[in-house]
Order: structure tokens, then sequence, then C-alpha cells
DNA sequence: TGCAAAATAGCACGATCGTTCTATTTTTTA
DNA sequence: TAAAAAATAGAACGATCGTGCTATTTTGCA
């Protein structure tokens, strides 16, 4: 038959297969209850498999912390970034880059973040999970950055501003939107962001004031 | 001599005291490893005391707790909210309790805290702890909503502008300071919050554009 | 100073954790 | 289809955790 084994194997092995389920499980764990919470005998119940079966897979908790990073940052990218790329260079991909996060985060209030509970578990811990988490995360703002710096370049965003500096701005309502409206339970908090980086357009808007 | 028991015993009892000094390393645990990577057995370590000994104070895990974040929120009055009320009512207020603020976090980007760390761990885990933490919190983002308010009144700050939505933009550069600078390890994040909290200022002064 | 009460220690328990080692089963390959 | 390789299971380990129980020591008060 046609599908039989090809000269490079395309298909999935079984291993991967199943390796692909574990990583599919263990993030769900860890975006509610965060990588360090992560525990090879509940993704072994969740999967009915034995925990030495999961573990095989990994050979280290770390590597399946690392395992769920990895999975948890491409599918950031692939709801993220890429479809941003759609809209055009400069601020309309800035916008975008934006609502996309929105989108996620809205979504997140209920499941949680890796990347800001994350942050707060391994702030003081060094290490390869360390590691992969920060620079998953400086992927992506640097991502923001240069789309920001596009923005500027087509003289839609004030070219005298810092890009670091309007990252960091709407980095800062993101997260105070999923504290907000994660742990407080504040319902009004997606509004609050919303306008916040309304705002924020309007002061590095091409004709913005200068800085104090 | 004069020192000796008065009518209301004001001195500490020797049990008050351990138990301070109990408070006193657990807050010190908590702020670095988190309110969940909390162990009993650790303060007995550090104290040089039993397991047991230290858990006869609390009672429960959960007590030790709530106690840290009662006494962390005790240091957080002290610190940020009472010297600002020496400032005067409206403007000059806001900018105090921000600058306090601030000179907290840059101590806490070395060793840590717990309402952001706290949020992480119990923004899905009902119970005493979360409300704690949650209370605290609320607390605390009152009492910067309040001096808001008043320096609406003064017509420092515009009085159209909704008091919740500046207040949740000055906790998002709070937010990403401590992310930037303690996760990320960026010194340029304290120059990033300060210059952010110049822009929202001059985003809801007085003669305040009307929003989108 | 003596006695009651409070504070602290010592020990053991059951549970959970990551990990290792050794079978056994399943899949892949020749 | 048989042999090799990969995947999975099962049981046990040492460590750590919160907690309960029972001494023993220390403190405070009459």
């Amino acid at each position: 038959m046609v599908t039989s084994t090809p000269a490079t194997p395309r298909a999935l092995q079984k291993g991967q297969q199943t390796k692909a389920t574990l990583i599919e499980a263990a993030l769900g764990l860890a975006t509610q209850i965060g990588l360090e919470g992560l525990s090879i005998g509940a993704i072994a119940e969740v999967t009915r498999m034995s925990k030495s079966g999961v573990f095989a897979h990994f050979g280290s908790r770390e590597e399946l912390q690392i395992s769920v990073i990895r999975e948890y940052f491409s599918r950031f990218e692939q709801e993220i970034f890429y479809p941003a790329l759609q809209a055009e260079r400069g601020l309309p991909r800035v916008r975008a880059l934006f609502g996309n996060w929105m989108k996620r985060v809205a979504v997140e209030i209920q499941s949680g973040c890796i990347f800001i509970s994350g942050a707060v578990e391994f702030d003081d811990r060094p290490g390869p999970v360390r590691d992969a988490l920060a620079s998953s995360v400086q992927t992506w703002l640097q991502a923001l950055n240069r789309a920001i710096e596009q923005a500027q370049e087509s003289g839609e965003l004030d070219p005298a501003a810092q890009p670091d500096q309007i990252a960091f701005e709407i980095h800062g309502l993101i997260l105070a939107l999923h504290y907000e409206a994660r742990f407080l339970k504040n319902p009004a908090s997606l509004q609050r962001a919303n306008t916040a980086f309304a705002n924020i357009l309007v002061r590095y808007s091409a004709s913005a004031p200068q800085p104090a």
C-alpha cells in the first residue's frame, strides 16, 4: 500500500506520538498549577500510563519542563506572532500583535500562562529551565520590539521614542490584566487593558509631545 | 526597677517573641522562594529549633502562610502608605505613594515580592491563604485609588478619568518592572518604570485629551 | 520558692516526589 | 516471520513534607 514506510519516515513513530500526548497533558497541568507543580505521577494518572513509562520519555523532570516550555512557545508563535505577519508592516502589525496577544490572555485568565508563572518560579533559580523560559520570553519581546521599530520607520510612531520603552509599557498592561483578572477576578480588566493600549499609542504617535 | 511587669504586660511574652522571630525567618524565605516553597523544616533549620517546636506556634502550614502575609502587609503599609500621608493630599501624595512603592520594588528586585509570587501561586487555589493575599492587595490598591480620587478633586488630575484605570496602569508598570528586572535581569527597567509613570501623569493631567 | 502552664523537643506516621533497575510487551526492521 | 529495538510496566529506593503524640524543659505567677 502507498502509505507504507517512505524513504524518510514522516509519519510519527509510536514513541513520538505518545510523547506528544504526554507533553499535551503536561502543558495542560503546567498552565494551571505551574511548571513547579508539574509532577510525573500526575501526568501518568491523566494519560493512564505508568510513572516510569512517562519518565522514560524525558529522562528527567527538568527535561519534561523544558519540553513543555518549548511547546508553549511554539503555540505562542503560532497563535500570536505568525498571524500578525499578515498585517502590513508598521502600526497595523503592532496592533495585530497586541490584539492577538489580548485574545490569548483573555483565554489564559482561566487557564494560566507559564511565561508569567514561570517567571515567578524561576526568577531566583538558575539552570536550564530558567534559560529556556527567559530566552523564549526574550524572543517574543524582541519580535514586538522589531514591529515597533518598523512603525517608527514608517512614521506612524514617534521615531524619537525608545522602542524598548514602548514594549515595556505594553508588557506592563498585559501583566496587569493577567494579575487583576486572574487573581483578583476583576472582569473590568479587559477594558482597562484596551484603554491603556490606546493611551500608549496616543502618547507615542508620530506627533508626540517630547518627554519631560 | 521601672521596667518590671506593668498592669497590662506590654513586654512580649517568650512565646510571642520567638513567634516573631519565626515569622521574620519565614518572611525571608517566602519572599525568595514563595509562600508555597515555605517549609516548616526549613524555618526550623534557620532558627535552629525543632520542627515540632516551630509547628506548635502556628498549628498548620496555612496559618504560618497567613501570618507571613499579615506581616508583609504590615511592613508594606509602614514603608509605603503611612510615610506618603506626610505629603499633601492630591498629586503630591500620589507621587509619594508611587515613589515609595518604587523604592520598595527596587529592593524586591533582589528579594522578591509575595504579592506578586503569591498571586501566581494562589490564583487558582481557593482558601484562607488566597483570601488573605487578595484582601491585602485589594486594600493597597484601594488606598492608591483614594489618593488618585483626591488628586482629581483637587483638580490636578483629569476628573473625567476613571481612577481605577489610572491605578491599573500604574500597577502594570510596577509589574513590568518586577518582571523585567527580577526575571529578565534588565537593569534599564527602573528607568523604564519612571518614564512610564511620567507618561501616565501627562496623559491624565487636568488638561487631558479625551479618550478615543 | 513551688506549681501550673506554656514552650520546645523527639520521634514516628503516611503520603508524595523523582529516579533507578529489571521485566515484559509492543513496535520496527531485516 | 524472526530477531532487534523501542516502549512501557512494576516495584522499590531515599528524601522531604505536614502533622500528631508524648516527653521534657522552660517560663510565669501566686
